[in-house]
RNA sequence: GGAGGAUUAGCGAAGUGGCCAAACGCAUCAGACUGUAAAUCUGCUCCCAUCCGGGUUCGGUGGUUCGAAUCCAUCAUCCUCCA
């Protein structure tokens, strides 16, 4: 039963799950039932020019449903989830105000919990030149060294990093260094609670028949063209050093394009790494405790599947 | 028929008398994750045990030795060369 404040707060209805397991043909079916407005949650599909790697639905293929958060940016122009989370609170209001139900869709699980849950960046930004002089720090006393340094201002966060994780140590010294307060001690004063009332799925399914999947999907996404979108990136001047280069098949196949390895070698790779990846997203998502998991391992039942969303979601928004 | 080489954990591959349950790589599995996240990072993987620890391994069998993955014999399989 909702209460007070459950009925105050606007709806969100989220879908997660590991790539390839299908979430996108059933938001869909969802998105029609429920008169759904999706926003997707996927930190790539935000790109331009990156559609088949990305497994974008193409404009004709959304069945005229609202999908936000899709072609917002060219592919060197940067993108983080507090801009993430910005645009899509913006959105969740905006959809909610038309009377239709905000959905995101999509496998960034950080991405997807920052707009969930009170996550606040505040105006920590970024410094690009902090970056760097922070990684020839650790380049030439090495990582313990820099870690050292985290502890010193931050020991909370410094115990709970690998010194290893050079991305994140020098993020959390980065956010003192613009704040002047540690990292640990801006998360503490976070709540947990969300801003809106949530019905969250999670998608599931036998492992060996997900990576069988991933396989598939990887071979189609050939056929239909990889290799061409991302010689066209390169022939357009985008770096493989770009944030949006470093996506599953991009990086691959560039790496196969500027004859670093053979097309053979690099698809074994691709697909290598997007099973890690899938495996990555699934560890995220098991401990979203506000999850309710959906088995789809027998992927011919979307029927039966669909009608187990429903129950779910007519459960939680009644 | 003869000569030589090989056989190590899921795969590849070190190790050639004790420091070996066995390096390393891959793959798998598990985990972390608050402005690069499709990124970045950590740990496990012969069996049993939460820990301490215990039990079985290095193609098979039988030896030598206080002690063998490592030495010897023999059998099996594979490869190369000579017939």
């Amino acid at each position: 039963m909702p209460t007070i404040s459950s009925l105050s707060r606007p709806r969100l209805l989220v879908l997660v799950g590991p790539t390839a397991v299908g979430k996108t043909k059933l938001s869909l079916s969802v998105a029609k039932h429920y008169e759904c407005e999706i926003i997707s949650g996927d930190s790539m599909q935000v790109y331009r020019k990156m559609d088949i790697g990305t497994a974008k639905l193409s404009v004709q293929e959304r069945e005229g449903i609202p999908h936000h958060m899709m072609d917002i940016h060219d592919p060197d122009e940067a993108f983080s989830v507090a801009e993430f989370q910005d645009r899509g609170r913006t959105l969740i209001s905006e959809i909610t105000a038309r009377n239709h139900i905000p959905f995101i869709v999509g496998g960034t699980g950080l991405y997807v919990e920052s707009l969930c849950y009170g996550f606040e960046f505040g105006d920590n930004s970024s410094d690009e030149e902090f970056r760097q002089q922070m990684a020839d720090y650790a380049a030439s006393h090495g990582t313990e060294a820099l870690h050292e340094r985290l502890k010193e201002v931050d020991s909370i966060t410094a115990e709970r990093l690998h010194h290893h994780d050079q991305r994140r140590v020098i993020r959390a010294l980065e956010v003192f260094h613009l704040s002047g307060e540690p990292l640990s001690s801006q998360l503490a004063r976070q709540k947990r609670e969300s801003p809106y009332d949530l019905c969250m799925i999670g998608l599931t399914m036998d492992r060996q028949m997900l990576y069988k999947r991933i396989e598939a999907r990887i071979d189609i996404m050939l056929q239909e063209g990889l290799i061409d979108e991302v010689r066209q990136l390169l022939e357009q001047g985008y770096s493989r050093n770009l944030v949006s280069m470093q996506g599953l098949g991009y990086k691959e196949i560039a790496a196969y394009l500027e004859g670093e390895m053979s097309l053979d070698a690099a698809v074994e790779l691709l697909k290598r790494d997007t099973r890690r990846f899938a495996k990555r997203q699934l560890s995220w998502f098991r401990r979203m405790t506000d999850l309710e998991w959906v088995d789809v391992t027998d992927s011919e039942q979307t029927d039966k599947h669909f009608t187990q969303i429903c129950k779910i979601i007519a459960g939680k928004f009644r």
